[in-house]
This record gives structure tokens, C-alpha cells and sequence, in this order.
DNA sequence: TATTGTTATACTCTATAACTATA
DNA sequence: TATAGTTATAGAGTATAACAATA
């Protein structure tokens, strides 16, 4: 049981730290052709997710961040054109954070990117395991995140 | 399919954030009764699951870093006798890192205190579904470190 | 005066580069 | 002079605290 547990978790660890590598975040947004940092492509990828112009705020709370944090990297987004602030629908002196075309386009890849990344390396996975792995860490990240939220 | 894929990356991103807050760790190793930054910890639960000496660079492979990384932490564990220097058996002229007594126990309350606490959030998960998460995390980690090598 | 965001600052983690020691 | 490790330094990422703006 808990054996089972501490392999997972060691598992887990690994993974991230293979991702976290300086060269893996460097090969991926070479392949998409774009040259932005990670905590710029989060953001990016997390407007192009959401599918909609976010405040700052919110992007601070779904990326689990600090808002001074998203501030200054959507200063530099916006000075790039790959962000712009609209009017907020629901509260007309309020704004949000859009992305432009360009910006949808350059998330667009720097997501492509990664999925392919991943592709390739279950490429000899069969898709049971697949869909499980999908439902899988869905119900981990839901399971994880409300588990948190209860010991607050 | 790559729906499927962009599907599990952000649930993978959103347990990474979840687990990679400040107050995660804080909790954890206060629970676990010590106070160690988390490098550190990723040592002594990293000698703990390797269950020997180990060498500086070795360490560093193992956990992906650079070696000046692990020698700064291992100089700090060492003043708090955490781990100690000891004669590589295989060769005479090198040092491997051990575990003291007490850097065990504290590296064991570190990694139990981990597994409990994903023993809690996933409390109502079945069994099957457990199982196929250990099984599915170690050939995803196993897989993206072939993938990874493979690409160099 | 409550909410939201911003500016300023500092801390943690990690990498790179230059150096040392040892055989 | 190759290898492993260390010292010194720099950079990325993120947090905290103090402040500003807006209603």
C-alpha cells in the first residue's frame, strides 16, 4: 500500500525533474520557434486553455501564483503584442488580459509542441493506457487540489 | 488523441503547481518535525530510496542536477550530521555520502509524511485505480527518460 | 474602505565557469 | 592530464511587503 505510494511519488518526481531540465524547456520553445521563457509560455498556454480574456488575478489563482508574478511577465507579453488588456464584459472598469492573434498563434504551437513531445514518447503505448493515464491524472489533480483546499 | 494529450499535460501541470507552492512544503516538513529547505530533503529521501552511500555526482544524476547543486546542500546537511563522509568500498581514494542515524529517521519521516498525505487525498480511490497509477507514473517516467535520451 | 493590481525588494533554487586536488 | 569535486558567481523564478488606483 504505502509501498506502492512511495513508488509513485518517486515516479512523479522524476518526471518533473526531467521536464524542469533548463535543456527541455530550451528545445521545446526552439521547436516552436519562439523565444519567451517558461513562466510566459504558462501564461500563454493557460489564456489559450481558458479560451477567454482573464483578469489578473484569476491567471494568478489558476497558475497558483502570486499576482505580482503575473503582472510583470504580462508587462513584458503585452510589450511583445502577444497579450493585450480588454474591457471586462462583466464589470466595465475592470480589464482583462487577451491574446492576440499572434499570441493565440505562438501558444497554439508552444501546446502543439509539448503534446507532440509527449506523443513521441508514448508512442508505443496502447491506447487503454493512454485514456487510463488521461483519467487518471485528471482525478489526481482534482483528488490533490480539493485535498489541499481541506487542510486550509 | 492529441485532445487526450493536452488533456493529461495540464493535469500534470496543475498537481506540478499544486505540489510545487511554498506552503506544501512548509506543511510537510513540519509534519515530518524538522526544518529543511527542499533540496535538501530531495537528498536525504533520495540516499534513504537509494539505500547506500552514494557518490556527490551520482547524487546529482540522480535527481538531475548540476554537482556544485548537491555540494552545497551535502556541505549543509553534513554540519547538521544529517550525512556523513565515508571511504568508497570500490575505490579507496573516493568519499560516497551516507546517511547518519538520525539522517534516516529523518528522511524516512520526510518521505512517509509524503506518502501520507497522498494516502489522504487519495483516500477514496480503489484499488485498481491505484495500482494503475503506479503503474502508469513508472512507465511514463520510465518513457520520458528514454525519450529524452534518445533526442541528444 | 475593500478590492485589485502594481512597484520594489528579497529569497530560493539551480546553472555556468573557473579553479583544485588527486591519482 | 583526466576525473571528481569545489568555490565563486550569476540568472531564473517566485514570494512578500508596501503602495496606488479605482470604484
Amino acid at each position: 500500500m504505502d509501498e506502492d505510494l512511495n513508488r509513485t511519488v518517486s515516479a512523479f518526481r522524476k518526471v518533473v525533474a526531467t521536464l524542469k531540465r533548463g535543456k527541455t524547456h530550451e528545445r521545446l520553445t526552439e521547436a516552436a520557434g519562439v523565444r519567451l521563457d517558461r513562466p510566459d509560455v504558462e501564461i500563454l498556454v493557460h489564456l489559450l486553455d481558458a479560451d477567454e480574456p482573464r483578469r489578473i488575478g484569476a491567471i494568478a489563482e489558476g497558475l497558483q501564483v502570486e499576482s505580482p508574478h503575473v503582472t510583470r511577465h504580462v508587462a513584458a507579453l503585452e510589450q511583445r503584442a502577444l497579450v493585450e488588456r480588454v474591457r471586462d464584459p462583466d464589470d466595465g472598469r475592470a480589464w482583462r488580459i487577451a491574446l492576440t492573434e499572434e499570441g493565440a498563434e505562438v501558444a497554439g504551437r508552444c501546446r502543439q509542441v509539448t503534446s507532440q513531445w509527449f506523443e513521441s514518447a508514448l508512442a508505443d503505448w496502447p491506447a487503454a493506457d493512454r485514456a487510463e493515464l488521461t483519467r487518471l491524472m485528471e482525478k489526481l489533480s482534482d483528488d490533490v487540489s480539493a485535498h489541499l483546499k481541506s487542510l486550509r
